[in-house]
RNA sequence: GGGCCUAUAGCUCAGCUCGGUUAGAGCGCACCCCUGAUAAGGGUGAGGUGGUUGGUUCGAUUCCAACUAGGCCCA
């Protein structure tokens, strides 16, 4: 007749939960952090306290759609970053900022406005802009909120507020007065049917038929070749015949052979690799005259076709051979890589055709003629002069009008440049690069080869949305006012009135009877542009960081995806390095793009996007907080459903091993009991001091997946598997207030109380919930606490290598428990005794524990005895039954069982229930 | 096509900086136990041509090169 025993035992006991529930309880955590204003009390403590700062610079998002998987990596990356450096006492205010003008923005308006849109004015169709960016705005801060961000988001910056706006202007205007402003051309996008210049994204492509020619120019400097009286002809390949009056060069590969050919027009100069593509179309002998180089070639004259010009030879590495003839003519107004050459020729960046894509005046024979009716006819011309080779058609991929549909060209318009040449803006640059720290460190590598390379910031575009070019011109003879007096009525202006008040002003309100001073005109015209977008965002460090007063400058962190080497990264030390001399960050931390499970990149037509709201309604955002800490940011992020599951089982052992700490501490008095520690305590305090040295180390160093193996480690190996399995027995069977029972509970309360904090910047929801279940807790939020110190005094060598030993002893035991587990001999292990047979080495080592095995081998009892076989290890392990019969209160084989007054019940049981 | 980066078990990560015994961990999986952490807990076990191919070396996962696949940025 055996009585239940349970109530007289001290079982677990908690309300904290098994099932997390996140997707119902984070909604409440919010709101328990938002109604106790947490974030505004942990930045007024750390502000008070004068322990450092950490500033991260958030970087804005684009106020278009709602978030994806990419900003919820990058904000949760911020977060974990903020929070650990908060929770060390240091003052790390987070400000987060949208990115609000720009084109995406503009034809999301133009297209809701249909036809409309070219009868609205700009004030109208900026206000709707200006709604657009506020109504995502709003959407993303609550997508941000909900993953558990913390940071002002009642006060962000937002590049189209009128402070942020001035700040722009101003910024612009000191780069105007400093001299690095200028105007020059650049080819862009231009449609000659709705006249106007397109963003890229606004080209679509679209396969286009048009002629393919080969055209032979004459050279000059005959001298330098092995030819005697035969002319010599370069030859080029275009599918764009209508750019040859434009050309002013040409080009060929520096490392390519190019060879003499003999021909019927004389001897003609190609790459010898496109012989071949010569085949059919010209007679030629194959045997080449000569080879030369390309870049032996350089400088070489040669005589434009049809109108009284010399084209040089130019080197660049973009020329190819595979068609054509490794020849390319160069036209700086009439394409992106002839610009490039032409810049660095110091060519011309001449686009003689007008806004409707017509001839100017001053080509002869085509004036007036629209380019691609002028093909034709140029061609035509070619051939009656004797310089087209061969005439042909090709099919090709070609840019289309987004609105028209049809064929575009490139021509060069006049825009604004920043100089980076300009008082050594890029040397400046690259010098500061070197000064900051780049994590990973081939950022440093990679920022600095593209400014060494990049050209001049050209900062204008033709568009509505966004700051205009404060700027007014002479009319006359193009002078720039840089009246000091001026930009600052401007700046004041648009502080007051937000950049709207530009289309309203003229020169003459300001600055009333104001002459050229150069020419004394009195007739200016105002600037139509608009600014580049990434000058907007690239002004941050002096309208957020400089301006507010929470903030510094410069900023400790800059963190965003690798994409940012080429833009807000350069688009900020330009920006900064320009006005201020200096980066405007110290450390700049990059991350790499989410990729689905198979390492490629999520894309709509791939249909392997995840977005985190559907994570969050099925998992939670601890879920997706997760998985940003466990997976190694540096390389690309994968990104699956195994991913998630296998995360959703990470998360689900980390909650319940802190679910048993709490359940074991439900009547822990608060007292220290650190005296009475059993040694395997001390062992797990050792682990614990360890755990934190790790996770700390791990944090400083911004490796969180490191904090993520380590907490998980520590959850599954030390803690679930081998001290709590062990410690049941102590803390359930013993008198509850037992001083040995208590010292567990001390080992445990500790234990619970640093890993809630360690793993509160990544799981702060669940963190936080477990620390609304922790006895005794100085803070209302775990958050309001310190991460946990390293206790040195636990950290012990000795006793760490005596536990290996032990812990490998066990490891064999458990072998030998299977086995016989297997073979139905025994179920639970405290069924079994265990006999261990140890050789002369070790049998000191294990007397020393002989009182302890059972407990560290969770059996009833254990045997020691001499082993004297001379196999080559150190014990053996034997399994027998246990003796006598079991405790129906622990549980435990005990000769002593039916011995004693109550029946049942082991010795200890007996005492403890009598007591 | 160019620059930068990545490639270790089904998954997430170690190790390799200064090349040298059977390449580690956790998860997952399989089998077993427990039913006093129970939509939990414990035990054991099986999983790797270290992307591929060359080179350097007595010896390479670790160094070098090429290639393949993938990513970012350009063209």
């Amino acid at each position: 007749m055996s009585r239940d025993y349970k109530e007289t035992l001290n079982l677990p006991q908690t309300t904290f939960p098994m099932k997390a529930n996140l997707v119902e309880k984070e909604p409440s955590i919010l709101k328990f952090w938002h109604d106790n204003r947490i974030y505004e009390k942990l930045q007024e403590i750390n502000k008070k306290n004068n322990s450092g700062k950490f500033i991260l610079h958030d970087g804005p998002p684009y106020a278009n759609g709602h978030i994806h998987i990419g900003h919820a990596l990058n904000k949760i990356l911020k977060d974990i970053i903020v929070k650990y450096h908060s929770m060390i006492g240091q003052y790390s205010p987070f400000v987060p900022g949208w990115d609000c003008h720009g084109l995406p923005i503009e034809l999301q308006v133009d297209k809701s406005l249909g036809k409309e849109k070219d009868d609205v004015d700009i004030f109208k169709k900026r206000q709707l802009c200006r709604q657009y960016a506020e109504k995502f705005i709003n959407i993303q801060k609550d997508e941000f909120i909900r993953l558990g961000v913390f940071g002002f988001w009642n006060n962000p910056y937002i590049t189209m507020s009128n402070d942020y706006e001035a700040i722009i202007v101003r910024e612009f205007l000191t780069f105007v007065k400093n001299g690095y402003v200028y105007r020059g051309k650049k080819p862009v996008y231009w449609c000659p049917s709705c006249v106007t210049a397109l963003a890229d994204a606004e080209v679509e492509y679209y396969d286009k038929e048009s002629p393919s020619i080969f055209v032979a120019f004459e050279i000059i400097d005959l001298d330098k070749f092995p030819v005697e009286n035969f002319p010599l002809y370069i030859v080029i390949w275009t599918t764009t015949p209508w750019t040859l009056p434009a050309n002013l060069a040409l080009a060929v590969n520096p490392e390519v052979d190019y060879v003499g050919l003999k021909s019927q027009k004389g001897i003609i100069l190609v790459a010898k690799e496109s012989i071949n593509n010569l085949k059919n179309k010209i007679e030629f002998e194959e045997t080449p005259l000569f080879e030369v180089k390309g870049k032996e070639l350089e400088g070489i004259r040669a005589k434009h076709p049809f109108i009284d010009r010399i084209s040089k030879i130019v080197i660049a590495d973009f020329v190819e051979t595979g068609e054509g003839t490794g020849v390319v003519h160069i036209a700086p107004g009439h394409g992106e890589e002839d610009y490039e050459i032409g810049l660095k020729y110091g060519l011309d960046i001449y686009a003689p055709v007008d806004d409707k894509g017509r001839f100017t005046k001053e080509i002869p024979y085509f004036a007036g003629e629209n380019v691609f009716t002028a093909n034709k006819a140029i061609i035509e011309h070619l051939k009656n002069l004797g310089s087209l080779l061969w005439e042909g058609k090709i099919t090709h991929s070609y840019p289309h009008c987004w609105r028209c549909k049809k064929p575009i060209i490139f021509r060069a318009t006049t825009q604004w440049f920043i100089s980076v040449a300009h008082n050594n803006l890029r040397e400046k640059a690259l010098e500061e690069i070197d000064k900051v720290k780049w994590i990973p460190s081939w950022g440093r590598e990679r920022i600095y080869s593209m400014v060494e390379g990049r050209p001049d910031w050209c900062v204008s575009r033709q568009r509505s949305w966004g700051v205009p070019i404060t700027l007014f011109i002479c009319k006359n003879c193009g002078y720039v006012v840089k009246d000091e007096n001026l930009f600052n009525k401007i700046y004041k202006l648009v502080e007051l009135e937000g950049s709207d008040v530009w289309f309203k002003i003229n020169l003459e309100d300001l600055l009333p009877n104001f002459k050229c001073p150069e020419c004394g005109s009195a007739d200016f015209q105002k600037e139509k542009d608009i600014l580049d977008v990434w000058f907007d965002s690239g002004v941050s460090h002096a309208a957020v960081l400089e301006r507010n007063s929470d903030l510094s400058w410069p900023a400790d962190m800059y963190l965003e995806g690798s994409d940012q080497h080429r833009g807000w990264f350069q688009s900020s030390l330009i920006a900064s390095v320009g006005s201020k001399g200096k980066a405007p960050y110290r450390i700049v931390l990059t991350h790499g793009f989410t990729v689905d499970g198979q390492g490629r990149k999520m894309s709509k037509s791939l249909g392997n996007v995840i977005a985190p709201q559907e994570i969050i309604k099925q998992h939670g955002a601890d879920i997706i907080r997760l998985w940003v800490s466990a997976e190694d940011y540096r390389d690309d992020i994968k990104l699956s459903k195994e991913i998630l599951s296998q995360l959703t089982e990470a998360y689900r052992k980390i909650r319940n091993t802190l679910r048993y700490l709490l359940g074991n501490i439900y009547d822990y008095d608060g007292k220290n009991y650190e005296d009475y520690l059993l040694e395997i305590d001390r062992w797990a305090m050792m682990r614990l001091q360890k755990l934190i040295k790790k996770v700390k180390r791990a944090y400083e160093n911004f490796e969180f997946h490191q904090v993520f193996h380590g907490v998980h480690n520590f959850c599954v190996t030390d803690m679930s598997s081998f001290y709590l399995d062990i410690l049941k027995d102590r803390l359930y069977t013993f008198k509850a207030d037992s001083l040995e029972r208590r010292a567990a509970q001390w080992v445990l309360y500790n234990i619970a109380k640093s890993l809630i904090r360690l793993i509160a910047p990544i799981l702060s929801f669940t963190a936080e919930e477990a620390w609304q279940h922790l006895p005794f807790r100085e803070t209302e939020s775990v958050f309001l606490s310190r991460m946990p110190e390293v206790e040195d005094k636990f950290i012990n060598d000795e006793l760490e290598e005596k536990w290996e030993k032990l812990i490998s002893i066990r490891d064999e035991v458990n072998k030998a428990l299977e086995i016989k587990r297997q073979e139905k001999f025994i179920g639970n292990s405290l069924e079994a005794k265990i006999i261990l047979n140890v050789k002369e080495n070790l049998k000191d080592f294990v007397a020393n524990y002989f009182d302890f095995l059972p407990t560290l081998f969770i059996v009833s009892q254990v045997e020691v005895r001499d082993f004297l076989d001379s196999e080559d290890k150190d014990f053996t392990v034997t399994v027998e039954k246990a003796e006598g019969y079991k405790c129906q209160r622990c549980w435990n084989y005990s000769p002593m069982v039916g011995k004693l007054e109550i029946s049942d019940v082991c010795p200890r049981c007996y005492h403890v229930i009598k007591a």
